[in-house]
DNA sequence: AAAGCTACAGTAAACCTTTACCCAAAATGT
DNA sequence: ACATTTTGGGTAAAGGTTTACTGTAGCTTT
């Protein structure tokens, strides 16, 4: 069943059917009722394939992520689904698992399939990669960092302004020896959080110490192996931040493991407040980045493109969330345990 | 550029660049040689929306999931995507939150797209619905329970060789009393896991209590207050099997909160085994269902259809992973105890 | 009342590919 | 050497839609 049956039980030409389709308004209100009524009465779908062959446009937004197994990234599709299809669009997903070469196959899959806009929320980038998509002017969208070329626009991540947050959280309670567990060294976001952090201690006038800072890989197997580098060190930290909410939760168990109590022995900070962040034992304080607000900004800058709007910087926010995992440090203030959750707010 | 231009550079017709793309094997090997020298030297794509216009075939499957923030449906997109693409597929991907408007819209964005096939994992389906997708002749994959109509297939989870390797495992460790957090009433799913639970109790000659069978709602939180109601019986059990592991969670959650310890106090099961379950404090024993079975399974039930094949039952088996959350009873050989660290316990 | 608009429906071309059909040349048979 | 089959490339139609262009009422203007 296609447009010419609905168009013949409706007694109009095809075009009317188009024209009604689409609102057009110079359809007249009386025939675009005969028009519905028909393709209500046939159950009629539009041919979508046709009408992107004819239209050029595919109404198809791709979404690279790192990997779909890592809960920070679910959380994003779920927002950027939603945006997707309150606009109309249908999102192709791809995850690249940190292989490059799967970035390259999810790439040449999206310009195959003709996607109007790229999301590339894969916290790193291959240059060379992208000169394909580059190329076929695809419209993109990055988080952090992206090439300055036209149709790019870059979803810049205020990391100081939680990360500081959380360092001044830990300053009040009265933490002066903070740990850092890092992330993976090519990603760019992983090292605009280390620099956050030792910038924020500096604000605080804390120094910074090169043996509080342990790479990590953002999984919880990385966490976990930071957390025993950092207790076989001479002087234990009172209180750790992580790059991340999975190096978070394997600090968290690995301490567990070792029979250190958090937050009584020492203090635990992650970034990204993750779902999982809040069931955690005990809840994880974490430094959120909303994903809402990433995909809405990814889906409204690459709209913005297609509308020939201008290359535009979106900012993305993190702030402070306290929970349980954070309280004074080790041999002080004991009297006052038990009220963790209380003390020092993020101000 | 399309592919008049790699005919013209290629010296053939368009119709043998067709034929050498699609790999038809009675084009000259000479003529293939220059028509994928062409393609390259362009750099050229196929128009997919083309192809599926004229073809028929969009190679598109839909997955339609209930929340893509459980974190056992992004595993399964992972294997379904890997799978998809493996055989030359993209996927759409649509969930449903559990709300009937949103399958709707799910379905009908599926149709639309003329999805090739759609898998409907939300263990739980309303009727209505399908008829859309049943009236426009699109395979369906179910899991657990579909219509008994041509161009569908079910994925059969055998629930009951899991549930009873894991009340052996606790008979096995002397316990006697054992709840059962079941899932919500409606879920298909959740049934079948408690129905293989009495089963299975029955089995190993353990007497059904009514009263340790508790509803739960399949999240952190409904596992939460069915510990909560179960502590608050007479006589606590020693063991307790969760429908999944989100309930399993929040019943470790809640056991932690009211100074319990697993398992020395209570053994804990979980179900589907998700990736946060070896990550718990302690590592959940959980019986695994396996995502990548199920991805496979729906994908080549999808395939099997459009290949004429007969509607087919696919089965997926279930099995025990024993972690760290299950230990004999309370009160018992406790002269065993200390071989495991008991979390955050503070004497 | 004639001329010129306006409003809106219809016709047909275009989008890019696949594929049925045709046809030429090469290979085979006699 | 001629007839017949095989091989494989070319031509053109088809697929369902959008949209530029055409055409025709019914108005407005003078």
């Amino acid at each position: 069943m296609d447009i010419h049956a609905v168009a013949k039980l409706a007694h109009v030409s095809i075009a009317t059917v188009s024209r009604t389709i689409n609102h057009i308004p110079t359809v007249n209100p009386k025939m675009a009722k005969r028009v519905w009524e028909a393709i209500r009465e046939l159950n009629y779908f539009p041919n979508t394939q046709a009408r992107a062959l004819v239209s050029g446009r595919s109404r198809l937004l791709g979404l690279i992520v790192s990997e779909i197994t890592n809960p920070f990234f679910p959380e994003l599709i779920q927002g950027f689904e939603d945006v997707a299809v309150e606009n109309g669009y249908e999102i192709l997903i791809g995850s690249t698992n940190y292989e490059p070469e799967r970035m390259q196959r999810c790439i040449r899959r999206m310009v195959e399939r003709n996607a109007e806009g790229v999301a590339v929320m894969t916290f790193g980038i291959e240059q060379p990669l992208l000169d394909q998509l580059a190329d076929r002017k695809v419209p993109l969208v990055f988080v952090d960092v992206a090439p300055n070329k036209p149709g790019m626009s870059v979803l810049k991540v205020d990391y100081h302004h939680g990360i500081r947050q959380g360092v001044q959280h830990l300053a009040a309670l009265g933490h002066r020896s903070i740990a850092f567990v890092a992330g993976p060294e090519r990603l760019h976001s992983a090292q605009s959080r280390l620099a956050a952090f030792t910038k924020a201690l500096e604000e605080c006038g804390i120094p910074v110490e090169e043996k509080l800072i342990v790479a990590g890989d953002h999984t919880v197997e990385g966490g976990m192996a930071a957390a025993e580098k950092l207790m076989s060190q001479k002087e234990m930290p009172t209180a750790i931040m992580c790059s991340n909410d999975m190096l978070a939760i394997g600090v968290l168990h690995q301490l567990s493991r070792s029979g250190l109590r958090v937050p009584d022995d020492v203090s635990v900070i992650g970034f990204d407040d993750i779902h999982m962040a809040a069931i955690m034992i005990p809840p994880l304080t974490s430094i959120q980045m909303s994903r809402a607000d990433l995909a809405l900004g990814a889906v409204s800058a690459l709209r913005g493109h297609l509308e020939g709007l201008p290359k535009r910087e979106h900012k993305i926010d993190t702030r402070l969330v306290v929970r349980e995992s954070t309280g004074f440090p080790r041999g002080t203030m004991a009297h006052l345990r038990g009220r963790k959750a209380s003390a020092g707010s993020a101000e």
